[in-house]
DNA sequence: CCTGACAGCCCGGGAGAAACCA
DNA sequence: TGGTTTCTCCCGGGCTGTCAGG
């Protein structure tokens, strides 16, 4: 049934890219200049999850790749490289420099010294989910390095400037800016047809249900390759040839859970314990919330430290709160 | 009541210096 | 003297208390 695994994984790159044309062109625009061997200015990208910003990004840059001789290149996720040194860290070890360099005992922005250092060959970072960086003015820092060119990424243009300061909104304000919107359905069924031709026997499944996937996954590309690839795994295991309907519909849940999975596996217990409990009263006040979490969990935090894995649940898109102050209550998350 | 910002504490652990030993 | 063990210092990160402000 299954031919090539490799491209109904998440993080799989196609050779071409498709419907997203005037993107791809503003983006390419952009870092032209290094083809030349100038500094192409700082490429931002927003959109939604699920609308091919990062598959964008590191296509264009493989494709540099084939022209610029010895450009080097990183990609960087600030959702889990979120602190000051682990980004820092990360993006050296791009040009391999991470030699000597330790994760304690070095001192203070002996990394950004370092990177400062660097003359080698043009050097691209891609920063995604960039707006989960803690410290935002090391944007400013890698701004100012001879040689780097950064791609940004993040879901909203407007959180990500308000969250800079006005230097930084200055410099950034002139940056080409590419804005993402959700892929249309037939997009998103023309997106699983190339899936499906790579990766799959023919007539495994037929244009009527990639439609349907298209409609649950509401322009996602990322749920829509989900719910295929469990689609495709549920009819395997049960011996079936091909992928029915019914299939995809009970698939759906689980494939969405899927994607959610992703940052609850980097819970600690504690953290786990807020998350089930705030999924179990649908709604809770932060003073009940704290007296069932310190009954339920050995050794309770204390309510600084619960306040601390709130905000933290609330950043990962996991709980929301409403309410400011006084009538507060966290919600379990729902898109 | 509840929050965010901030300062400060402690811990683990790695590196380099110091002390030790043969 | 050279190699090995111990000590000390430093850092990031987890954690907490405080405090102004809504």
């Amino acid at each position: 049934m299954i031919t090539d695994a490799r491209v109904l994984q998440p993080e799989f790159i196609p050779t071409e890219v498709k419907h997203r044309d005037a993107e791809l062109n503003t983006l390419s625009a952009a870092l032209n200049p290094i083809t030349h061997g100038d500094n192409p200015d700082t490429a931002f990208l927003f959109g939604p999850s699920g609308v091919g910003k990062t598959c964008l990004a590191k296509f264009l840059v493989e494709q540099l790749r084939e022209t610029v001789v010895d450009l080097n290149y990183q990609y960087v996720n600030c959702w889990e490289d979120y602190s000051r040194f682990k980004t820092l860290y990360r993006i050296l070890d791009g040009i391999n420099h991470t030699f000597d360099v330790h994760r304690q005992s070095t001192p203070k922005d002996v990394l950004l010294e370092r990177l400062r250092e660097y003359d080698g060959s043009p050097y691209i970072v891609i920063l995604d989910e960039v707006d989960q960086l803690e410290d935002k003015q090391l944007l400013y820092e890698l701004y100012r390095i001879r040689g780097l060119t950064m791609i940004l990424i993040a879901n909203s243009e407007q959180d990500l400037f308000a969250s800079l300061d006005n230097r930084l909104n200055s410099r950034f304000q002139v940056c080409t800016r590419a804005r993402f919107n959700p892929y249309g359905n037939d997009a998103l069924v023309a997106i699983l047809r190339d899936r499906v031709r790579w990766g799959l026997k023919s007539d495994v499944v037929c244009p009527d249900e990639l439609r349907l996937i298209a409609d649950m996954a509401a322009g996602d590309a990322r749920a829509a390759i989900g719910i295929l690839r469990k689609a495709v795994q549920t009819a395997n295991q049960s011996g079936y040839n091909e992928v029915s309907s019914e299939v995809i519909r009970g698939v759906v849940p689980e494939a969405k859970a899927e994607i959610e999975q992703r940052s609850l596996d980097k819970l600690t217990d504690h953290q786990r314990v807020l998350y089930d409990t705030i999924l179990d009263y649908g709604e809770i006040a932060p003073s009940t919330l704290f007296e069932i979490y310190s009954e339920v969990v050995e050794n309770p935090k204390t309510q600084r430290m619960v306040r601390n894995y709130l905000t933290k649940l609330e950043h990962y898109n996991l709980i929301i709160s409403k309410g400011s102050t006084k009538g507060r209550t966290y919600h379990p998350y729902s898109p």
